[in-house]
DNA sequence: TGATATTTTGAACGACGTTCAAAATATCTT
DNA sequence: AAGATATTTTGAACGTCGTTCAAAATATCA
């Protein structure tokens, strides 16, 4: 392979390296081209040989952060050893808030981030997303084998909307601090009940 | 009263109601001090004897959100017409959609924004997003008499949490987009349920 | 009216993302 | 090996941002 290629690939690491070390420490007003440059040994104008801009960094550490996200959660149930779908969506959220809390920064900027007017997301940030929502459907298919596909997806959906908001709130300082512990049994609660209610909602139609 | 005073005042009541209309049109990135000063016809350095930076403009428009915010919960269940509590939940959850959906830009600067590290909110701030609690604990008085007043305010917190989190991802275009009226659909699931699993824990402690 | 206090002004500062002609380096040709 | 050509790297420069502050303009007072 081209040397050059090659060496390009190895400083975009390090750029995307520099980045994500950056997002973490002090969120994504931390994300300053000349100090990404100088951390990387490199002139300022080279950020732009390997990224169109600073949103294509954006994405690049939004994807290793959706990837991490996405084995936390499949760790949470890992190879089955919760059996019960209900205890496997708790576990998942719980997963949920617990890397948000370790990832404050690069969670957060996973959803802060506006994309320019023009043209949204590329399309494998869109999949990306898709995948993690697997995790979710999947105990949701066990628990009301009935639904649609498509109504399965849109209880997903719901289920995990209310989980962030219960996470993305919880960990704000603004509002009064919620004990992780409060906000653990919040969760907790939240989804067992949702679920009594997909429950319920199942045997009525049934 | 000082007539220089309320100049000021006037001037400054022009200020916010500029910075008002820029981010309702474009977001907080359209919070730029230049435009304000163009837009009320003072100079640029105008603007720092009427508010300290921007962040306090930051601070009085989404005190006038907030307070619309509260009238428009206020008005969906006005005069108590809706008697049953878990109606008035519903009610409050698809109000702040609306006023979510109708104010969105002014609506995101409510969370979007981040204080400075020093010293977080005025305390106004504080007692302002309280207030807006009472809504909602207040129907949670009648449907669980018996839960501490403490334990309501967290079931509050978890129920605003919740809505709250669907609404913010139910109106982000990142993901697929949610039709409008389905999106009302599962805020209104979404607050039913947890009502029924709120009342079904009063009825296992009674 | 002249002296003094107050308010308003916009040029200037430092920091930001981004660009691009020029410098440095690598590759090819004879 | 050396000259010619293509590629890559560089950092000064541009425009924009929030913010400051000495000076200009205005108001107040003796």
């Amino acid at each position: 392979m081209d040397p050059t290629q090659i060496k390009k690939a190895n400083q975009r690491k390090a750029l995307v390296d520099a980045a994500e070390r950056a997002i973490a420490e002090g969120g994504t007003a931390s994300l300053r081209a000349r100090e990404l440059a100088r951390e990387i040994g490199a002139a300022l104008g080279a950020i732009y040989n390997l990224v169109a801009d600073l949103d294509e960094l954006y994405l690049r550490v939004a994807t290793r952060t959706l990837a991490r996200l996405d084995e936390a959660l499949a760790a949470s149930t890992d190879g089955g050893r919760v059996a019960d779908p209900v205890e496997r969506l708790v576990a998942i959220a719980l997963a949920y808030r617990r890397f948000a809390s370790e990832n404050l920064h690069l969670w957060r900027a996973l959803f802060e981030h506006r994309m320019a007017p023009g043209k949204p997301l590329p399309d494998w940030a869109l999949t990306d997303q898709m995948q993690l929502f697997r995790h979710i459907v999947e105990p949701l298919t066990t628990l009301s084998p009935r639904e649609t596909e498509a109504q399965r997806m849109a209880a997903a959906h719901t289920l995990f909307s209310a989980v962030h908001g219960v996470v993305l709130l919880g960990l704000e300082e603004k509002f009064v601090g919620v004990p992780p512990d409060l906000l653990d049994a919040q969760i907790s609660w939240l989804v067992r009940t949702t679920c009594r209610g997909l429950r319920s909602e199942s045997d009525r139609s049934a």
